[in-house]
DNA sequence: CTAACCTACAACCGTATGGTTGTAGATAGG
DNA sequence: CCTATCTACAACCATACGGTTGTAGGTTAG
């Protein structure tokens, strides 16, 4: 099965565009704490049932969210997976700053280390 | 000093736009690994260089990148603490995604030692 | 001083995005 | 059956996005 695989460079680009706006953030919250259907979810905001449907087909698209039809209502169910491949690119930037801050340290500490002779 | 607060909502909009598009997330991980120039960067790249320096303009609104003056260049160099700002994001909802994964798994177990009287 | 280089910015263009309204198809409930 | 509910989708609109070219201002090197 292939199913853990890392996230291609157009899958990073859905997924953190599906991240970058605020309403798309707050329904994937919301379908991460419970499971509800596509028009429960829009009376949570002060836009019309089409822009959530969209909003929501958007985070879909980016495989951070699934539906699951449940008689007529269409359940929207959180993807952890794809969130954790999101955090582990980040990691990558983080690991490799973390590592070049440690390397600058490192040639400050010994040019010190010369200057007092 | 306010330096370690929380992105708001709107930081958090321009961080993960800046990180949804490849050449951006391409020019942020040399930021990281070393510092070039502007138009050091832009020869990476099969744009123009002011393309370029409007993918860098987006990477700097989202505090993910600096410029610093230096001579007739402008050097650029990544900003750790954004990068981590968005990881601590991601990873409350990880948190919150793994703590309901846990909390079915034992409705499921609780189910299940019912079943075999 | 002059020429080359690096950067900045305005103006433009095609396309994508985020929103709307309107129409229509399933499904559940009384 | 009939009606209200939930969803889907097309069409439209304003604005933002990602790219281009062209012009212009500092800065360094020779």
């Amino acid at each position: 099965m292939v199913v853990d695989r890392q996230l291609t460079e157009a899958e990073f680009d859905r997924t953190f565009h599906a991240l970058a706006d605020m309403t798309r953030r707050d329904i994937l919250g919301r379908a991460i704490r419970s499971d509800e259907s596509v028009s429960a979810l829009s009376r949570h905001y002060s836009m019309s049932l089409t822009a959530v449907q969209k909003h929501i087909a958007v985070l879909e698209r980016a495989a951070l969210v699934t539906k699951e039809r449940r008689g007529r209502a269409q359940i929207v169910h959180a993807n952890g997976p794809t969130i954790a491949k999101a955090i582990a690119l980040l990691d990558q930037y983080e690991a490799l700053w973390i590592d070049r801050a440690n390397r600058i340290a490192d040639v400050l500490a010994t040019a010190d280390e010369g200057e007092q002779p």
